[in-house]
DNA sequence: AGCTAATTGAAAATCATTCTCATTTAATAA
DNA sequence: TTATTAAATGAGAATGATTTTCAATTAGCT
């Protein structure tokens, strides 16, 4: 198949699929290609169903299967709602956060780090040792506020 | 029924149960008591599973639904974790931060909150407006550190 | 002790996720 | 190109998690 949807997201995928030996399908681009161009967090089914737009029927397996590798290579990130929902979202990068509109589930990506000034010596002094955190805002982009 | 094994968390609950006009059932409080008394963070299941050892049968319908009452007045926080899975730990007051120990799940809370001094400006000069945030963080605890 | 609305239990129903295995395909080399 | 091959997919079954339903029970009042 492979259609020609190409961006900088999709070579981006490629690249990182290739370094690990791993096959660019058309199923794995269109995932990334779905996500990057909704701009927001989709869920699953959300994906299964934009993917299927464009390929025509597609496994479910597969979407999850893509997905779970996707987040272990730092191409998308599992986001977590307040209403026990999750969804996934395109992000570039290893050490992004992400806020996310409760409204549109729009989400925006921040590179500054909130946690990373954080004095954790109050823990460490108790034994922890921090290895790593996972950090989500949540609030309302412009859009949703006007619209309210 | 109404065993004895009232202690601290047990009276919170209680509290706020009352003023919510809800009530105190064994089941709730054995649920709260489970969780406290574990120091660690549980899956539903094994919050069923120690519900059913202090009260014989009890459906698992009722542990989520009692979850999910309690995560909604913050006398429970859902943790989410790296594999995919999530937990429920105790967590008396609204505003305090999880750190989880990957190995054992252990729940350290951490009433200083890491953003709370994060200069959101570039993020509101998008027109964002920061309502809530989900932090975690994860590490090892002395003791899995000395296991390991 | 009795009343009543809230809560529970048990099982069915629903929804989400993973597994299996036969078929297809991307990547590589001839 | 074409052939080869390991990796990936699809379809549906299997599993697991969560929610719903409704009759029976119980906590929190008189």
């Amino acid at each position: 198949m492979m259609k020609d949807f190409e961006c900088t997201q999709e070579s981006y995928a490629r690249e990182v699929l290739r370094e690990k030996g791993l096959k660019s399908t058309a199923q794995r681009l269109a995932v990334v290609h779905v996500l990057h161009t909704s701009g927001k967090s989709l869920s699953v089914g959300e994906i299964h169903d934009g993917v299927k737009d464009m390929l025509g029927a597609t496994g479910l397996a597969t979407i999850y299967r893509t997905l779970e590798m996707f987040e272990d290579l730092g191409i998308v990130k599992r986001l977590h709602f307040p209403d026990g929902r999750h969804g996934y979202a395109f992000s570039q990068g290893e050490h992004v956060h992400h806020m996310v509109c409760v409204d549109c589930r729009g989400v925006f990506d921040f590179p500054e780090c909130p946690v990373e000034s954080f004095d954790y010596s109050s823990i460490e002094k108790q034994g922890f040792r921090v290895k790593d955190h996972f950090v989500q805002l949540f609030g309302q982009c412009l859009k949703c506020a006007e619209a309210a």
